[in-house]
DNA sequence: ACGGCATATCGATGAATGTCAATATGGTCC
DNA sequence: GGACCATATTGACATTCATCGATATGCCGT
């Protein structure tokens, strides 16, 4: 498998893991969060939290900014939108399989 | 690293992949697609076609009909109503960072 | 029953992933 | 400078994943 290049299904891919889930949720109810108070939600270590947060930054979930000795971390709101706008196009047309039959048009071959 | 239970994290990594999440969009686009027609759409053999279609059915984003030989694939709406609930989870309550100088109140440490 | 088509399953292979211990980096305070 | 804390990086390991060729299953015409 090669690392893919589309942005859409990278974002998707920086959210399809329970650790870096719970993360974002965080984030989302924090506002702004310290990198120390992950370790608390997640039950990992503290290099896997770093790893995460660096995938999360790679798919351009988060950005960073250092304070101090503390980095705190933020949802990028170009990522939330994004991601709201892949979940609009998902809504399917069709309601579902009308006809118990053959269907009238038969599919290209 | 063991295969996760979260069924949140399952559905976010059922459409984490280029192959799948074209796949999605193409049955959104049509109500009910007939297996055949993914080949088209996504440049793999047509084994990877019937794997993804089935990370997607265990995944929850799918479900089939079989209709004489063809075999036929809707979107479930729960699944994407299930998206659509995680992207509302996370929008963002705070803006972003405020302050330039230190937090007033400190991380929990 | 037989040949052909649509789809699924199997087996193998190479790459990516999640995890952690150990270590490095960069900041603060004394 | 030196002790200490927060975070990132490295290296290793086992697991999962995407992919494909070969093969199996199931349905339809003839």
């Amino acid at each position: 498998m090669q690392r893919t290049t589309d942005p859409d299904a990278r974002l998707l891919h920086g959210a399809a893991d329970p650790t870096r889930l719970a993360i974002l949720r965080q984030l989302a109810a924090g506002g702004g969060v310290c990198a120390c108070d992950f370790t608390a939600c997640c039950d990992v270590a503290q290099p896997t939290v770093s790893h995460h947060l660096k995938v999360l930054r790679e798919s351009g979930w988060v950005r960073t900014e250092r304070r101090g000795s503390f980095i705190w971390y933020w949802l990028r709101p170009e990522a939330v939108d994004r991601f709201r706008h892949i979940a609009g196009e998902l809504i399917a047309v069709g309601a579902g399989p009308v006809a118990r039959s053959l269907p009238v048009v038969q599919p290209t071959t």
